[in-house]
DNA sequence: GCCAACGTTGGC
DNA sequence: GCCAACGTTGGC
């Protein structure tokens, strides 16, 4: 079981869009490193989903990965803005992830909270510069992350929803 | 909308 | 294999 986080411009598609479909395809990623994370999820890797190029940018819920990596097909859809002449099912060059939605944070844990956060400084998305739209996240920052989201957790005896 | 940072491309 | 030019990303 691994942690990821994954990056979306709302405008593009939100974790309201992904709440209301349930399930979608994670796909047009076309970078290679985030295609080489994007395959080594494995069903049951849970995600923290990012809205990124907003105001304020970030961390708005959780996903879950529901099937493994497989060729992503926009890849040779000429139609397609994500297709890429050098790809074709033989040689599919670029992958997809479906996820499934999770939960909706009460509140978002927004970039500049995890920019002051003591033990997120190696996190990906708060490094200046950082690109890739599928990073790893380590049990470590996930637990801390969860914290922020839930700031409730621990204090009063609050309880902790799950699923 | 600006622009720094980054990845990719292609001439050499 | 170097590296300048280019396109894209994403915080601000």
């Amino acid at each position: 079981m691994n942690y990821w986080l994954l990056k979306t411009e709302p405008d593009t598609f939100s974790l309201a869009d992904l709440r209301r479909d349930k399930l979608t395809w994670w796909d047009g990623v076309r970078n290679y490193q985030a295609r080489n994370y994007l395959s080594s999820m494995v069903r049951g890797d849970l995600c923290l989903f990012y809205h990124s190029r907003c105001q304020p940018p970030g961390i708005v819920g959780l996903c879950r990965v529901v099937s493994q990596a497989e060729p992503d097909p926009l890849a040779w859809d000429a139609k397609s803005k994500y297709f890429d002449p050098k790809a074709s099912p033989d040689n599919p060059r670029w992958v997809r992830t479906q996820v499934e939605f999770v939960e909706q944070f009460a509140e978002m844990v927004p970039l500049e909270v995890l920019k002051s956060t003591e033990g997120l400084a190696s996190l990906k998305v708060v490094q200046k510069g950082s690109r890739l739209s599928v990073v790893p996240v380590e049990e470590r920052e996930w637990t801390i992350i969860l914290g922020l989201a839930r700031p409730q957790n621990g204090r009063c005896g609050a309880k902790q929803e799950s699923g």
